[in-house]
DNA sequence: GGAGTGTATCACATGTTATGATACACCCAT
DNA sequence: ATGGGTGTATCATAACATGTGATACACTCC
């Protein structure tokens, strides 16, 4: 799917991932970043829907996760905003981090790998990447 | 669920995660971390399926799977057998943790992590784990 | 030939994801 | 107060992945 614009955002949308695990998780980072202030208001439901061209329950749905995560406020009949809290921010970039890391940590385990020959991969990974 | 014993094997399923892609990665974990030995034949696709209290359907796409990606060879009327050729499983081992760091260094990128700050969080992590 | 393998193909059920549509509830500016 | 823009709730529908249960076939070895 092609990259979408809606305001000064930027969407990529395809369908190997349930499409609002991908809104929620570009919300994330684009907040963490410090690309959106804290406090902005996001597009609408129905906004959002028309310019990534999807159902608005769909963005609902996403709209939904960011608020129980904490990351957004929603104000009934003004919109939805980011969160103005720098800390909850901080808090559920931490979170997020750190079960990234478990879950890696347990996969390498599970393939046999641990300590020194974990970092190796990962230098070199990042070597490739950024050359 | 609780643990399952077939043979020398131990299995642990629960429903967080299809059925068969645990199957998959169990055995993986087993073959990489030299607890099967190369060659040696896993039980029938009946005989586990039995014994996880599972459908032989199942236990089936694992095994398919596992053949697809170079884990076992089959020999229809024989068994299932894990590959002979250690380099066949060192290969393996290799493709599943580059994967892994990939998928892992693009999620911490997409929080704004990167670099020193990626492994001062996975020395923490493996503090926590073995103290 | 029979027992034990893998393989293929049904029908069926369930849960997730997404669509499409409609209606309601709330806030704010006019 | 009314209207337009919000979020919210609910329905029907569909596609897909996952799992079950059952049956039949093909192959290998004893």
């Amino acid at each position: 799917m092609e990259e979408r614009r809606v305001g000064s955002l930027r969407f990529r949308i395809d369908f190997s991932q349930p499409i609002y695990e991908q809104i929620v998780q570009q919300f994330q980072s684009s907040v963490v970043k410090g690309e959106i202030e804290r406090g902005t208001k996001i597009p609408s439901v129905r906004e959002l829907a028309q310019a990534l061209h999807v159902t608005p329950n769909t963005v609902m749905h996403a709209y939904q996760e960011m608020e129980r995560s904490g990351l957004t406020e929603t104000r009934r009949g003004q919109g939805t905003f980011i969160t103005s809290s720098q800390e909850q921010i901080e808090q559920l970039r931490s979170k997020l981090a750190a079960v990234a890391v478990r879950e890696f940590l347990q996969k390498m385990n599970d393939l046999g790998y641990s300590g020194q020959a974990i970092f190796r991969l990962i230098q070199d990974e990042e070597r490739d990447e950024t050359p």
